[in-house]
DNA sequence: CAATTATATTTGTATATACAATTGTTGTAA
DNA sequence: TTACAACAATTGTATATACAAATATAATTG
C-alpha cells in the first residue's frame, strides 16, 4: 500500500505526517476487512470484541465497567452494545445481587456456538490481510508500534 | 504501548491478531491527539484533510469526486462536510459552469489562514506522537505498512 | 431527436459514536 | 441516621458515518 498513491498526491509526503496517515490508511483496510467478515453474522467489531471477553471469563460474568477497560475502542455506550447482544440471544445480563448498582453479563451457550463460527471468519481476513509478512517482519512491526 | 496491558488480557495473543490489534489501538490514539489538536479550530480530521487538498489545487477548484479520490478515509457524504466548512466561511461552492452536474469548491482566505493555524497545531500533535521514533524507525515501520 | 444510459451530486434513513446529564445504589462522615 | 459524596449503569441528544435511493445533467445510440 503506497500512501501517495492513495491519497493521489503528487508531492512526497514529510516522514512523520505520511506515517500517521499510513497507519490510517492500513487500520481502513483492516476495519473494512475484519468488518466484512462478521457481516454474515450480524455483529459489529465492537460486539465480536465483546463476546470474545466473555468467553475468556470462562463462566465468570464480567460488569459493564469491566468490559470498557477490555475493549479496543472505549465507547461509553457498552449499555447500549449489550443490548443488541441481547436481542440477538448472543449475551444475557442480570443486576448483580451482592451491589445491585452492577450488573452481571454472560455469554449464552448460542453466543458461544455463534463465537466459534466468527472465530473462523476472523481467522482466514486476519490471515489475508498479513499474508505478506513474515513473522519476523510481524514481530518487529509490533516493536515499532510499541514505541507509540 | 503494550498490547495485553492496554486490553487488560493475561494470556499471550497470536501475531498475526496482535498485530491487527496494535494496529487499531495506535491509530485510535493517533486520531485521538489530531482530533485534540484540531479542536480549538472546531474542524474534524476528515474536514482539515479537504482543507488540505484544497490548498494543494493552488487556486485550481476541486470537485466532490475529486475530494472523495483524495480522502484519508472516504465517506461517501463528502456533500455534507463541505457544507460545514461552508458555514465556517472556509470554502465556496459553484456550480461548475461547463458542466453543470458538478460543483466547483475552492479554500477562502479565511480557509487558508486557519488552516496555517491548524498545520502548526498538526505539525505538534504529529511531533509529540513519534517523538521515541527516530527517523530510520519511521522508515522501517513505513516500509512494513506497505506491505498491507 | 427521443429514449436510454452514464455521471456527479444530493438527500433520506438507519446505525454508530461521543459526551453530558440522570437515575439508582452504596459507602461514609458528621 | 441522615446528609452527602462516590460509584455503576442508563438515557438523552447531537453529531458522524455508511449505504441506498433520488435528482439533475450530460453523453450516447438507434
Amino acid at each position: 500500500m503506497n500512501v501517495e498513491e492513495v491519497i493521489k498526491t503528487q508531492k512526497a509526503l514529510p516522514l512523520g505526517g505520511k506515517t500517521i496517515i499510513h497507519l490510517q490508511l492500513v487500520t481502513n483496510k483492516v476495519l473494512e476487512s475484519v468488518g466484512n467478515a462478521l457481516k454474515p453474522y450480524d455483529v459489529s467489531l465492537q460486539q465480536f470484541n465483546v463476546l470474545r471477553i466473555l468467553r475468556g471469563q470462562k463462566g465468570n460474568p464480567a460488569n459493564l465497567s469491566t468490559l470498557n477497560e477490555r475493549m479496543v475502542t472505549k465507547m461509553s455506550n457498552t449499555t447500549r452494545l449489550v443490548d443488541k447482544l441481547i436481542s440477538k440471544g448472543y449475551v444475557k445480563r442480570n443486576v448483580c445481587a451482592s451491589n445491585r448498582r452492577k450488573v452481571e453479563i454472560f455469554i449464552t451457550n448460542t453466543g458461544e456456538s455463534a463465537l466459534i463460527e466468527m472465530d473462523k471468519a476472523i481467522a482466514n481476513a486476519e490471515r489475508e490481510l498479513i499474508k505478506s509478512f513474515t513473522s519476523d517482519e510481524l514481530k518487529k512491526l509490533n516493536l515499532l508500534l510499541d514505541k507509540f
